[in-house]
RNA sequence: GGGGAGGUGGCUGAGUGGCCGAAAGCGCCCGCCUGCUAAGCGGGUGACGGGGCAUAACCUCGUCCGAGGGUUCGAAUCCCUCCCUUCCCGCCA
């Protein structure tokens, strides 16, 4: 969420910001509420304070026992309704000002790019190459169903369409490959691990922004009014929600590895092939929370933990630094990381990793302060590292020898009780 | 599921209708003292919003004692609903 002020000292800014990403938001509206809003607010201070001086005034006649007291608290009725009539108006104001506050999206940094999709995202790098081979390379989903370490079909009869059931070496693989990537977090780029609930409620859905504008796209559990979590960044971020942290404990980074469920309301026909959009997967996750100050270099430091995973399975990706309309709604700023699926020959996004600004510590609430300072929003980030599914299908497609076999990287061998090879 | 206790500032914790934005302690900040440090002494120290003002300092007003309603001239304090914590019993592992 913007702050209000913010959008009144920057309006254009604010216009524009919305426009490059493509979305509406009601902003003049905002603005008048917020001057009508103001103009009640003076109103009714003013009144309130008429009527604590005068109930003050009616307590301390009463204790000298003067009957004036009477006199003056009967006298107050009056002024008592018109500060509630006047109240009443102003919270109306202030409910309405506060829903649509929560529809406004971030504005893109400045370094973001123009742009309307994915065509105008830009690529900064690239690691390694596309794996040639001598033979036509499979699909994961066919080379899977030849091993027998997918089994879709009955994943659909338990539990209907975009869910998956790994079996075996399959599903040993993507434990592997989860244990490898929360210990390179852990070891290696100095992440505490937490493992969070995986059902949140109201409150951190509309933290991270997921909610109010995008209450599709989640599972409701009915009961309790939960939401399955979409990301682990929804309970990771909120883990702080309400407080104010020490500036001495930033930057405080965390992992962790949690199932997500997706609803896929706007990809209805899209990726309906393999194991790349699911209703539930998997994914290790880095969450951030830094000085506003550090917020920029934080991002590319995450870029950077993400890529260390794929470098250390040797898997061929690509950099993109996304446009202003290709972000979502609460980013600041974005890259994806696309790793190469040489069997279906396309890049699969196996990463995506965001900076907020305070635009989400604003939502939630969380706060630091430094010595002698006044609190101040911290800043969040995250991103994926990585996303399970679809690094395990680069990887088998990758590593496939033609043989009906896929080799092991080395990396991963110690997760996999040193096998060398899965068939 | 039944019954009891409770949710107060960065933390602990007092406060049952006005003199309470809130005692005391801890922590933190400033100063004094002191070879250094610790201790000791003195003082200061909540958040958010409106207005004045340069979106500074400062002044002023308002709101905030789990959340939301209500009673009252006046609510941390009384009433109602909800959320959470905790204890005992029951239930299930």
């Amino acid at each position: 969420m913007l702050s209000l002020n913010f959008i009144r000292a920057n309006s254009e800014l604010v216009r524009q910001g919305v426009r490059r990403k493509g979305e509406q938001a009601p902003i003049e509206e905002i603005l008048e509420l917020d001057r009508q809003h103001r103009q009640l607010v003076g109103e009714e201070e003013g009144l309130r304070a008429e009527l604590n001086s005068s109930s003050a005034r009616v307590g301390a006649l009463a204790r000298v026992g003067d009957p004036a007291a009477a006199l003056l608290r009967d006298s107050l009725g009056d002024l008592k309704a018109r500060v509630q009539e006047v109240q009443l108006r102003r919270k109306g104001h202030e409910d309405r000002l506060q829903e649509l506050l929560l529809l406004v999206p971030n504005v893109p940094h400045e370094s973001v790019p123009d742009g309307t999709s994915d065509d105008d995202n830009i690529t900064v790098r690239t690691w390694g190459a596309q794996p040639q081979f001598d033979f036509e390379p499979q699909t994961h989903f066919d080379l899977g169903e030849t091993i027998g370490i997918f089994d879709f079909e009955r994943a659909v009869k338990i539990s209907g369409s975009r869910f998956a059931m790994l079996r075996g070496e399959g599903a040993r693989l993507e434990r592997a490959l989860s244990t490898l990537m929360l210990d390179i977090a852990t070891r290696e780029r100095g992440y505490s691990e937490v493992a969070p609930p995986y059902m949140v409620n109201r409150n951190c859905m509309v933290g991270t922004a997921n909610l109010p504008k995008f209450e599709e796209d989640a599972f409701h559990v009915v009961e309790g009014d939960r939401f399955l979590i979409p990301t682990a960044e929804v309970p990771v971020t909120n883990m702080y929600r309400e407080e104010i942290l020490d500036a001495e404990s930033l930057p405080i980074r965390h992992v962790a590895w949690t199932p997500c469920w997706r609803s896929e309301a706007g990809a209805p026909g899209r990726d309906t092939r393999g194991y790349i959009r699911m209703h539930q997967f998997s994914k290790v996750e880095l969450v951030k929370f830094v000085r506003p100050e550090d917020s920029l270099t934080e991002l590319e430091a995450l870029v950077a933990d993400s890529e260390s995973v794929l470098q250390a399975l040797g898997l061929h990706y690509r950099v993109r630094l996304m446009c202003a309309g290709d972000m979502g709604f609460a980013q600041w700023k974005k890259y994806d990381i696309d790793a190469w699926a040489p069997g279906m020959g396309r890049y699969l996004e196996v990463s995506s990793c965001s900076a907020f600004g305070d635009f989400q510590a604003r939502r939630a609430g969380i706060r630091f302060r430094s010595a002698n300072a006044k609190p101040e929003y911290v800043h969040t980030l995250n991103g994926s590292a990585l996303a399970l599914p679809r690094t395990f299908d680069c990887l088998i497609e990758t590593y496939q020898t033609g043989q009906g076999t896929v080799r092991v990287p080395d990396r991963l061998q110690p997760y996999m009780g040193g096998a060398t090879e899965i068939s």
